[in-house]
DNA sequence: AAAATAGATGTAGGCGCCTACATCATTTGA
DNA sequence: TCAAATGATGTAGGCGCCTACATCTATTTT
């Protein structure tokens, strides 16, 4: 017990350098793999470090000009599968590339947005990544001010002025509608999300797709809710309430349609047979609902590894011109829509 | 356009020091509350660092021997609703106190769990949160070894050396089970969890309240699942076809439960009509399935919140002796059970 | 009013690491 | 074989900030 050597951080590079017999120029050229160090040397100095237990101290090595490996994720919340599925894919790519993550959320500080973002770019973090759906023009206006760089996830700066990484919304919105009206359908609904950019961008390929069909868009058929499981539901009651109610219903997300399936089955009605249901993401859940959810996959995951290749790009190569990546969606055809007669 | 000014960060203690015409010291006071500077000086400093957009530079302090606002938070990732729970209450316990969050994974480097640890206590993080459900004995090794604070959270360490916080498991599964026996059930099921402590100590509560009414336990009741919905799904299926299936099943999580309605509504069967459900946590969705689910609820986002508690008060006073904090689950009545004839 | 005291501010040095430059060792070329 | 070139390593200074100590100023004490 009193054996135990308490390894606190007291181990500096010259330690190291002292312990293996050189400066600690040399420990420092070897740990951050500079060309002239003789190979010998070199194995002394990482076996003796390795003995010691030594491990870089981030923030000298920050200040004294090196590079920070920790980058920042800017989030309202951690709360839904979207975002976990994008962190993922962040989590992975940034550790493949050994840098570490530092979690902002617009929660705090939201009082001065301008100065949350400068904070930012003046605390360790080397760069950030947004996934900040209700971005508001303020934030872009801020960033684009800094010289600090940044990408938006799923979401996209009109003024083509951001690094950004999305996803063909209109065109999987365009698909899933097509799909419905080929499986025979002619009174199919659609429950919008917030009014997002993204989401914006569905709602009009929904209407793309029934006006290319010669299918009268039908206000009544189109519910606003709010991504919600809970705005499924009550949006799906409203619509099934209608005297001609639709046979198949669009939400512009799973969590939606699950809700949406949620009101159907309350209505004492069955999916497929009664009524079809799309959803848009393709979360976890949508593989494991009953029937199986037929959605729109969004690739969440490789949005966030993209997003973070466009960020580390950024950082090797400061002057490239900002780009702007759109991932394709996928319909993925499950059990939970059905040819009509 | 080209009018606006670039802020990037060169705006130092000196800078403020020179334009107030102090030296950097005095400044360093001011923006670390020190005693000894004239009210004058300090609210001139103050203004001056905030006309040119002054930020402390973190690493420099750090270093410097001030403390960091950062504490680092181990998960093995954030897809589920039990962790972005906690997560939530960690935020806005943290965001009060000033502090940032360094996100690690245990995806990451797990090659070497110790070398991990020792990364991140050398790091620039300043104390380490752990919701990791499958702690190995290493890792409470290693972390004992180090000189640095940590709170164990929804974990415990038996041996009574690490601060952790949890919450009433035994006593929630205790409180759930009478529920159902009240109800009238005596063909009760339990699909466990991963066999993790919680876990472990739900299925126990779960005897000892048959045990303490007279009902048999009987071992084909008990099915084992390992958190997932699937898995609730699954051995519901097992479970109804028994020759004399239960007529309450208790899932040791929500995610379960909701696995277990499906399967029930699958087989044609209602719930809570002809079987009663009841879940464990008390995730978000547990109020927006159909029926409401009956859990128990764990004060996860409070768990969040009293881990950052108890660092903090490490970090405040270091030689404070370990404490384990074990906060009250509560039994959530909705409308997923029903009594028995 | 001079001396003692407390308060305000400046000075200097260091936190651990990096890197430009200097220096010394080795290899290559003529 | 000796100079030039190349490679390996050491030296010095600085990154931005903090703090112990020194210095100087404003109060208080006698």
């Amino acid at each position: 017990m009193s054996e135990r050597k308490k390894i606190s951080q007291p181990v500096t590079i010259y330690d190291v350098a002292r312990e293996a017999g050189v400066s600690d120029a040399t420990v420092s050229r070897v740990f951050n793999n500079k060309n002239n160090v003789r190979a010998e040397t070199r194995e002394r100095v990482l076996k003796v470090a390795e003995k010691l237990g030594y491990v870089a101290n981030l923030q000298a090595r920050m200040l004294a000009g090196g590079k920070s490996n920790i980058i920042g994720l800017l989030v309202p919340g951690l709360d839904t599968a979207y975002m976990a599925a994008i962190i993922r894919g962040i989590d992975l790519e940034l550790s493949v590339a050994g840098y570490e993550l530092l979690l902002y959320t617009t929660r705090r500080r939201s009082a001065n947005e301008a100065s949350y973002l400068q904070y930012i770019a003046n605390s360790v973090s080397y760069g950030l990544l947004l996934v900040v759906p209700l971005l508001s023009q303020k934030y872009l206006e801020v960033l684009s001010d800094l010289t600090y760089p940044y990408v938006l996830i799923d979401e996209v700066d009109e003024t083509n002025t951001s690094f950004s990484v999305d996803s063909t919304n209109w065109q999987g919105a365009y698909d899933a509608t097509q799909y419905l009206i080929k499986l025979g359908h002619r009174k199919i609904a659609f429950i919008t999300g917030i009014p997002l950019h993204t989401s914006n961008n569905r709602l009009e390929a929904y209407k793309a797709a029934l006006e290319e069909s010669g299918i009268l868009i039908r206000k009544e058929y189109i519910a606003s809710g709010d991504f919600s499981q809970s705005s499924g539901y009550q949006q799906t009651l409203k619509l099934m309430a209608l005297s001609d109610p639709p046979t198949a219903i669009f939400a512009a997300n799973d969590v939606m349609a699950i809700g949406v399936m949620d009101a159907v089955r309350e209505l004492g009605m069955d999916i497929p047979a009664d009524v079809s249901v799309v959803g848009f993401d393709d979360i976890p859940q949508a593989s494991t609902t009953h029937p199986k959810l037929t959605t729109v996959r969004q690739p969440l995951e490789q949005m966030g590894r993209e997003g973070v290749r466009l960020l580390l790009e950024q950082l090797e190569y400061p002057d490239r011109p900002p780009r702007r990546l759109t991932l394709a969606t996928e319909l993925v055809i499950r059990d939970s829509c059905k040819s009509i007669k």
